[in-house]
DNA sequence: GTGAAAGCGCTAACAA
DNA sequence: TTGTTAGCGCTTTCAC
């Protein structure tokens, strides 16, 4: 600690400047040389490398960063992990960043607004060159937003997106996914049809909602008000739903479920209460699992483009950040598609009587 | 660009200075501060707090942590996201670093072994204050994780871990879990039982597989060597070895998957057999889904702990690199437990006739 | 209680 | 082709 200036905080992080004193060069040669600027002869560059390799050496990305003003990262915040949806979109973008050759700090919310922000305050503390975000189902407070944007650093929401200007928006198209999942239930001759809907302040919610409201109007089919139940997204919900559908003493022909786990608690509540799907109720839902097939039976669903998503939230947000002042914000709707199982396919039971129960 | 020294390479980034400037203090009285140091006064604390808030300042961990050399970052590679085990023990990962006030960068090596070693790469660049790493299937060179180790940097495996000393390995203990899986299976009274493992050159293909073996040895059940099978860990693998075991005309009574998909690409082949589980072959698998209860039928399994995992290994990475010198590498192995569902419940069929079929 | 000086490891601009 | 000089924004002594 007394001649050696250079600290040794644990073990031993080679430097540029141990690189240049073995070699009897500048820093700047070894840091040129090693970044393949043009300037050093090949020469040089070879032995540096070589010594670089020998000794061990990473650049410290921290002092790159620093003196050079960008992090060549992109932040990344989701709500949830552990599902199928955010699992394959967050595929999506780390595919994308690593061929764009930039490094992805991912968070994750947990749903809880809370730890979004502190989420979004370790990011812009890290110099993240742009962010990509994905709402929780908490927030209502979008000042941050706001003070991103003054900062100009990209930011691009992602699937979960708040009423907002000035910001990218990545979405599958949810209204027009719905829009078709329920014409299809109501061509093959369904006329009584439940809609287990999502948290109605959230994007999402409101456009399948939305979707499903449209076809019923569009084919005069008549909706029923005690077969629209708003509750969130999750297998609970689902649960919760159905039984509510079940309590009203009318059971719909098929039911549309927001989400894919709100249609495992319709699966689940139906195993429950002995009802067969679809014999006894039919059932489509918006988004998928990767295991849908293996369901009993196999569920419809309105598959969603996730890994592009990712793609084209991460492609979106460095064009962004490459344009920058003169890039005028992006809104990016993907197209989904109606995938066909085992649930309705066909309508079943005729018209078949609706059945009263007891609860 | 003139008088102002402060680059501004977009928008504004405000800096102590600028803080420091405003209130006709230094950066060190704001530095302090801004980080509770004891040395200010309330009174300062908290006009400075107040600007810094009014200014959106956040701090610059790129020139917080080279200064103080350290990242308070823990690096992860895994090989999957969209997996559920992987998710779920990303999930532990993440609230664990959150508790610990440390960030996570993850990263996804795709099972490519090069992806990894790219990945290790930058956060050794990033100068991670730690490591977390589950291997590729790849991966056969093992020379980074000996320069991490001299760099003293505190690096731990997870589940998949390789046959190396000095570093920290957090796994399940899948010996004692496939063990006890086919106990069970040799206890309700099974003695054909077929193994699809998985590849022989990682840990968890390897362990399980003895498992299988041990309890079959240790209760005198004859093993059919045709009845093993080692593939992969993945859908496609586990139908392949479904066909495999289907061709040689002696189908066993139960079959022993190496992980959840195999399971699954047994249920499909089975399926388009024709055959019935548990009813024509009976199954039982490591590893869960999340999504257990709703095949048909709902499958019995080996689960493991995966969010204590994800747990254990951001704990234990801590404690290494609070431990420094001192710290000797742990060998964490969490029990597993045997979830029993619908499948390998109870011998079916009897002393059914094996089943001699063409193919 | 506050601040001046030095330096973290690197890059960018400009010389030589 | 190579090197010099200044920082990047912050923290850490150590003096006042």
């Amino acid at each position: 600690m007394s001649q050696k200036t250079k600290a040794e905080p644990r073990g031993f992080q080679i430097t540029l400047a141990d690189i240049a004193r073995k070699l009897g060069v500048s820093k700047v040669t070894v840091s040129k040389a090693l970044r393949g600027h043009p300037d050093i002869s090949r020469e040089t560059v070879k032995k540096i490398k070589a010594i670089a390799r020998e000794l061990g050496y990473y650049p410290n990305f921290m002092a790159r960063n620093l003196s050079s003003q960008k992090s060549n990262t992109i932040g990344v915040i989701v709500p949830k992990i552990a599902h199928h949806f955010f699992a394959s979109v967050i595929e999506g973008i780390y595919d994308a960043a690593f061929q764009h050759n930039y490094e992805i700090i991912l968070t994750v919310s947990q749903e809880n607004a809370e730890r979004e922000l502190q989420h979004v305050n370790s990011l812009l503390s890290m110099r993240v060159d742009g962010l990509i975000l994905s709402l929780s189902q908490q927030t209502k407070d979008y000042t941050v937003f706001h003070t991103i944007r003054k900062k100009g650093i990209p930011l691009t929401f992602m699937d979960r997106v708040p009423k907002l200007d000035g910001f990218n928006t990545v979405v599958a198209d949810d209204r027009a996914g719905a829009f078709t999942a329920i014409e299809h239930a109501i061509n093959i001759g369904y006329r009584n049809i439940a809609h287990l809907g999502g948290y109605q302040h959230t994007n999402i919610g409101i456009e399948r909602s939305q979707g499903f409201l449209d076809a019923m109007k569009r084919h005069d089919v008549p909706v029923n008000r005690e077969w629209i139940i708003y509750g969130g997204f999750d297998e609970t919900d689902g649960y919760k739903g159905f039984m509510k559908l079940h309590e009203t003493g009318r059971m719909p022909e098929v039911i549309f479920a927001v989400t894919f786990p709100v249609a495992l608690g319709v699966y689940r509540a139906a195993e429950e209460l002995g009802m067969k799907i679809p014999r006894d109720v039919d059932i489509l839902c918006f988004g998928n699992s990767g295991l849908n097939q293996f369901l009993a039976p196999p569920m419809s669903y309105v598959d969603q483009p996730t890994y592009e998503l990712g793609r084209r939230a991460l492609e979106v947000t460095l064009e962004n950040l490459q344009q920058g002042e003169l890039f005028v914000p992006q809104h990016i709707k993907l197209p989904t598609h109606l995938v066909l199982c085992k649930t309705c396919t066909k309508k079943v039971a005729g018209t078949r009587k609706v059945r009263s129960l007891q609860v």
